[in-house]
DNA sequence: TTCATTGCAAAGCGTTTGCACGTTC
DNA sequence: GAACGTGCAAACGCTTTGCAATGAA
């Protein structure tokens, strides 16, 4: 599997689940969506995970922790958590998405290497700067990004596509 | 259908098709392809074609010039001409991948507007700064990279998940 | 002749949808 | 009580795979 490694360390997780249980709360509410047992433990068992995920994974691990969920509600879920900006979902293949908790948790972009199975995780503060002068040039407000770059280690005589 | 808006006028196309098919035929040989005339048909009808597309618009699109193709060889051509640097592959939603034909068309990212149906193309120089410092401080050769901004015209009240 | 490539159809796989039941408001 | 949310299974849509036939080297 990838090995991911991060440039910083991030800070370590503290009683944070509190506070990001009363933003999607407060999300909840201003937009009339019920308050369900099964989002706020969907919420819980993803801040209790490191890195990225993906649904299957995060299905896995409520079910053999005997939480009965379906799929579903899963990605119903996600995309509220999304929106509230608790999480944040990555698209690096074609293949399934990633998502990753986002609160307290710098906001980085990736860089994927294509002849190893590492990824590391940087954060470079012109793409802000790039990120104002669109905003001007388009008269836009710009809500997020995704930035990925892929390298290589070893020249490679024909690129292997990426499954 | 998504309007595109492009900030700069690509040159009219010449008879590049020569050039790309020396390009291809290169490729093929170094790397023990066969020469098929599937493959050449398929890479003159992506350079007719302007634009992004998907897989379903270029196999409609044959089946109405009447050439006999299957899905299973416009994918497998069209991994032969990413690695031949004569297309490239966008994935922006999470439904089918884009793709674009790429020589001598300027690099470009782009900026996807939530709240219409546009999409802005642009070039910003400070992304080759960036992409500079990172092959220094990972010590990596970067191939590409896919960077993509999202905005809004308007301020939303809820964001509609991106189908 | 050999075996990479092709077209076709079926399979694969992540995600979405339909529906009856349960639960929030 | 109304209607939103849930679990389950089936459906969906893009992509890949299996296989016999074709044809490039």
């Amino acid at each position: 599997m990838t090995k991911i490694i991060r440039t910083e360390m991030k800070e370590k997780t503290p009683e944070i689940f509190d506070d990001v249980k009363k933003i999607f709360i407060s999300y909840l509410e201003q937009n009339a969506h019920r308050k369900t047992p099964e989002r706020f433990t969907i919420l819980k068992e993803i801040y209790a995970l490191d890195g990225h995920f993906d649904i299957e994974t995060l299905y896995i691990k409520m079910k053999n922790n005997n939480f009965r969920v379906s799929r579903a509600t899963l990605y119903n879920t996600m995309d509220l958590l999304i929106n509230s900006n608790l999480v944040v979902k990555h698209q690096f293949g074609q293949n399934s998405s990633l998502y990753e908790k986002s609160y307290k948790f710098k906001q980085h972009d990736h860089l994927i290497c294509l002849d190893s199975e590492e990824m590391f995780e940087f954060c470079d503060p012109r793409i802000q700067e790039i990120q104002k002068s669109l905003e001007a040039m388009f008269k836009v407000q710009i809500t997020h990004h995704s930035l990925t770059f892929y390298c290589v280690k070893n020249t490679e005589k024909e690129k292997k596509t990426k499954k």
